[in-house]
DNA sequence: CGAGATTCATGTGAAGTATACCTTTAGGCTTAA
DNA sequence: AAGCCTAAAGGTATACTTCACATGAATCTCGTA
């Protein structure tokens, strides 16, 4: 047995690598200069350049669809921006935050709380009131003179869950700041996200606003033939592959980010292969890694009760029931709870619950009224049939039911 | 036959509750002068 | 008397429940042609 991993780690390290460097592709790999962006990247570097004159730079609103080169584009200004401060020691701090991510930023509190641990004090997750952890944050901004540039990426989803209360006390926090000044810097996938803004808050936090239009496949290629040359070795991937992953992620709304991980997933699959060069057949192999992969990721993070309920629908899906209604999988649901000894939750939450998942991409869920037959949600799987048999026997695992 | 009322099953918002965790404070114990 | 530890008190955020009202088209009702 030992002889055999050995051997394997032999081979493997015999086996050529296909790469040069695979952290090009890497999602959080800033290149050095960034293509078919040049506007944005002026137009922004304008904005946040008084800060190395201490000055207070405008508020920013950025735009675009995903995978438009909003987030790239902000850390690349911003960590030249921190290079040219500390030279000139300006005293300028950037901090930059995800308020997607589930339990770190998304509600006001933890999102305080996250701010407050970056300056490298610890806050506890819970139990402090709030206008205690604005206090704190304060305190900490101002305990010495400094400009603080926030970023707050995908800002819709924080605003969507708890309101716009937050931006508008960090917008109304230089009132207060003594020695420092605070610019924000929202980014969103949402267009319209703004409209639905307290206006006071629209109008402070939109001081400038910048619009990433999505790229056109063109683009994606130019992106994609540059990373390719550093990430891969010569002649390993073809222009054929290259245009044919840029159409892909044009497909979808100019992705760039999704081309990219395209490549490098479809690069390791042709590494495990031994295959000499990456081909179109490992473009679509890694499409659906990729896509596994995701879904995988999210089920596995979600807590206990979500889980239960999804597997009650896919249950119920291979009983294949064409339709699924929310009322019928709740009864699954209890009956499967009942069987692995959870409490089972309320229908309330359920519901809640099924649009959780639907907002994952895991589900799709559509409300229909059936007329006489009063109203409820359609349920359907997002995933694909073929990833079922794994999903199901990871769930079973985490659920530890069968 | 058709306009308007009715109905159903659940969506959805608001308010209340349970839990887990936080800080503060008061009391009891120990210790050192 | 001062210092330190512990436990209770009082407070909070979050996940969930409870309550109550909103939805919207198939179906029913009833007046009318």
């Amino acid at each position: 047995m030992a002889k055999k991993i050995s051997k394997f780690f032999e081979k493997f390290l015999a086996r050529d690598t296909l790469f040069k460097d695979k952290q090009v592709l890497q999602m959080n790999y800033i290149p050095d200069d960034i293509t078919h962006r040049d506007e944005q990247v002026d137009q922004i570097a304008e904005i946040l350049a008084p800060s190395l004159k201490k000055q207070k730079p405008s508020n920013v609103f950025i735009y675009g669809k995903v995978g438009s080169g909003k987030t790239l584009v902000v850390k690349y200004i911003t960590n030249q921006l921190l290079d040219t401060a500390n030279k000139l020691n300006v005293p300028l701090k950037i901090l930059y935050i995800n308020c997607k991510l589930k339990r770190v930023a998304d509600t006001e509190y933890r999102l305080m709380a996250q701010l407050i641990r970056d300056f490298g004090k610890d806050i506890p997750t819970t139990g402090l009131p709030t206008d205690e952890i604005y206090k704190t944050f304060f305190n900490i901004v101002d305990s010495k003179k400094q400009l603080l540039i926030l970023i707050l990426d995908e800002i819709d989803q924080l605003v969507k869950k708890c309101g716009d209360g937050i931006l508008y006390n960090l917008t109304r926090i230089n009132e207060e700041l003594k020695n420092s000044q605070l610019s924000l810097v929202g980014i969103s996938n949402d267009l319209v996200f703004v409209d639905n803004l307290d206006p006071r808050v629209k109008s402070s936090l939109s001081e400038e606003e910048i619009i990433f239009p999505p790229y056109n496949a063109l683009q994606i290629q130019d992106i994609l033939s540059q990373r390719v040359i550093k990430a891969f070795k010569e002649d390993v991937v073809h222009q054929g592959v290259i245009a044919k992953c840029a159409a892909y992620a044009a497909r979808e709304h100019g992705d760039a980010r999704r081309a990219l991980e395209l490549t490098r997933v479809a690069g390791e699959l042709a590494e495990r292969e031994s295959s000499p060069s990456v081909n179109i057949e490992h473009l679509d192999k890694a499409e659906q890694k990729i896509e596994k992969d995701r879904i995988v990721d999210t089920i596995k993070t979600q807590p206990l009760q979500c889980q239960l309920v999804l597997y009650a629908i896919i249950k119920m899906y291979l009983k294949k029931k064409d339709v699924i209604l929310t009322g019928e999988v709740y009864d699954i649901y209890k009956e499967h709870c009942s069987r692995s000894g959870l409490r089972p939750l309320t229908q309330r939450r359920i519901s809640d619950i099924i649009a959780e998942l639907d907002m994952f991409g895991i589900l799709n869920v559509k409300v229909i009224s059936k007329g006489r037959y009063g109203r409820t949600r359609e349920i359907s799987l997002a995933i694909q049939p073929s990833m079922l048999p794994k999903i199901i026997s990871l769930l079973e695992q985490s659920l530890n039911v069968s």
